[in-house]
RNA sequence: GGAGAAGUGGCUGAGUGGUUGAAAGCGGCACCCUGCUAAGGUGUUAUAGGGUUUAUAUUCUAUCGAGGGUUCGAAUCCCUCCUUCUCCA
């Protein structure tokens, strides 16, 4: 949510930023309702303050008729009040409602664009294979590592089985990825609810404008969470945390659900795209003036774990126009899939400014007692479906996987033959 | 699923109709004292939103789980909901 005040005061300027994005704000109502509300906070405050003064003058007044007036005048301003208590209120939810669904401003060093076609790559690393016979969903279903038919027997399509050492070469990839960042790069781990209430996912910033995208528990108010970032942020919601305690930095393993409303017939073969996939999520949650390192450390911390894997990929900065509602800056790390001849998306690292914190009422306390919002980050580190994926299809020769070194202590095995 | 109890500031905990935004203690912060440390002393210490002000500041309003009601006046009385705890199945 972007602070009020800078939209009024900087009107102009964020109108700008926001177009760049894509997205038009209409400022005349934003205006209006912003005035209007400051115009009926003056007067019921000043009604209330009479009001109070009326009730002090009760306990010394003595005389039943001054009795009586007071305890019409009293009612009178009451009903006045709570007139205006109705007014404030419809105002002030709209002006929430409209906030709400306002997105990010994009950083200025943020490429301007129209979509991914603007993105810009900013490195690669590796060497990108030319061997173009090894697609993973003709490994997976040839050799019947991953079974289509039993994910839609049992649930329906872009859902996937997955059976054996494949099974476990999963798994390993989640304890990897998740080790990594405890031991090495210092996160400490949440086990977290993959079912989240609304009031989270407005503080991420997932509703109310994406409803369509989550899955929604049939006749309550709760999802079942499309990212960790959606529990681990929030379990700083409504809190002040102690300078002293800054940067947070959460990990956790959960599996994501999404609808994937929209991109019907959009990467079907393989387990690219699936409602339901692991995802090792890492949130920093930093003071301002730290946050475009932070960014820099969450999306290197991600690819050590593909220069770990031996995955080549290449680090990509999005367009204005292809970032997240929630996001001011982006860096999307694409591996290489051999199969498809292509770089694709396995992490994304975004850094959202107070964007989250103003939503989430997540403040912190720095030394001069006063109360700031402090910037959130999160990545991707890494999406374990689409790392298989890539793993599989740079590391099989000759019709055998070959497992790299750092997963070795948690497969047990070094390769998979097929 | 049934019965009961409770939800007050960072924490413990007092407060059953009128300077109570809230005693006391702990903790935190600042200063003082003392060779150092420990102990002690004094003060300070909730959040949000308005007004005035360049600012420091000051003032007003709201907030004692949430929402409603009674009353001139509610942390305190009534209703609904939520959460936690205990007992029973």
């Amino acid at each position: 949510m972007l602070d009020i005040n800078l939209i009024i005061n900087h009107s102009s300027d964020i109108k700008n930023k926001l177009l760049s994005r894509g997205y038009e704000l209409s400022l005349s109502k934003l205006e209006d309702l912003y005035f209007r509300r400051k115009d009926i906070i003056k007067k019921k405050e000043d009604l209330a303050a009479n009001k109070n003064q009326i009730s002090d003058q009760f306990k010394t007044c003595k005389d039943e008729s001054e009795r009586e007036k007071l305890r019409t005048s009293s009612e009178n301003l009451e009903n006045e009040i709570q007139l205006n208590k109705d007014q404030l209120l419809e105002i002030e939810n709209n002006l929430k409602n409209i906030l709400l669904e306002i997105p990010n401003i994009p950083l200025d060093d943020v490429p301007k664009g129209k979509d991914f076609s603007d993105n810009q790559i900013i490195k690669t690393w590796g060497e990108p294979s030319k061997d173009i016979e090894n697609d993973h969903s003709e490994l997976f279903e040839s050799n019947k590592l991953l079974d289509f038919e039993l994910s839609v027997k049992v649930s329906k399509s872009r859902f996937s089985v997955l059976k054996g050492k494949l099974a476990r070469l999963s798994r390993s990839l989640i304890s990897y990825c998740l080790n990594h960042h405890i031991e090495i790069n210092g996160y400490t781990e949440y086990y977290t609810p993959y079912i989240v209430n609304k009031n989270s996912l407005i503080g991420t910033g997932q509703l109310p404008k994406f409803e369509e995208d989550l899955f929604k528990i049939h006749g309550e108010e709760l999802y079942l969470i499309p990212t960790a970032e959606v529990p681990l942020t929030n379990l700083y919601r409504d809190t002040i945390i102690d300078q002293n305690s800054l940067p947070l930095k959460l990990v956790s393993h959960t599996p994501c659900f999404r609808s994937e409303a929209g991109s019907y017939g959009k990467d079907t073969r393989g387990i690219i795209r699936q409602h339901q996939f692991e995802k090792v999520e890492v949130v920093q949650i930093v003071e301002p003036e730290h946050s475009l390192n932070a960014l820099e450390e969450i999306t290197s911390h991600a690819e050590q774990l593909l220069e770990n894997l031996e995955v080549p990929y290449q680090r990509v900065c999005l367009s204005t126009g292809d970032l997240g509602f929630s996001a001011s800056k982006t860096y999307d790390i694409e591996a290489w899939f051999p199969g498809e001849q292509t770089y694709r998306e396995v992490s994304s690292c975004s850094l959202f400014g107070d964007f989250q914190s103003r939503r989430a009422n997540i403040k912190f306390k720095s030394s001069d007692k006063k109360k700031y919002y402090p910037h959130t980050l999160n990545g991707s580190a890494l999406a374990i479906g689409r790392t298989l994926a890539a793993l599989i299809e740079n590391h099989t020769k000759d019709n055998i996987i070959h497992i790299p070194d750092a997963l070795r202590v948690y497969t047990g095995f070094d390769s998979i033959k097929l």
